[in-house]
DNA sequence: GTTGTGACGGGTC
DNA sequence: CGACCCGCCACAA
């Protein structure tokens, strides 16, 4: 059981309707740098098992899904996130009612 | 074993 | 409010 594959187990605990932070992740894990979060997500071999879209940054921001924000290509994980019922406000996320940690 | 870097966070300027 | 700097952990070269 790598650092990653922990990561990986944690983010599939997330409830749909939900989002977390690189560092509730990072604190969950017992570590305080949400970089190491970062690594093993940007590096998940179970792209579709593992929701990465439901983890943004700590301020709210999306943060990036395949490297950094491009576009409209964040629109698509938006639109997905939107459909599971989390409202987003220019790519900022409500961390007080949708945050998955205690707040 | 060392170095560099990154889907980041927090504090300062 | 925006830009900058430092710290932080894991991983690849």
């Amino acid at each position: 059981m790598t650092f990653a594959e922990m990561v990986y187990a944690l983010c599939r605990t997330i409830p749909a309707g939900k989002v977390t932070t690189y560092k509730a992740l990072a604190r969950a894990l017992g570590i305080s740098s949400s970089q190491a979060v970062g690594q093993a997500l940007k590096r998940n071999p179970y792209a579709p098992l593992v929701p990465c879209h439901r983890v943004i940054k700590s301020d709210g921001s999306i943060g990036g899904f395949k490297g950094k924000i491009v576009g409209t290509e964040i629109e698509e994980k938006v639109r997905l996130l939107e459909r599971e019922g989390i409202t987003i406000s220019q790519g900022m996320v409500d961390l007080v009612k949708f945050g998955w940690f205690e707040i």
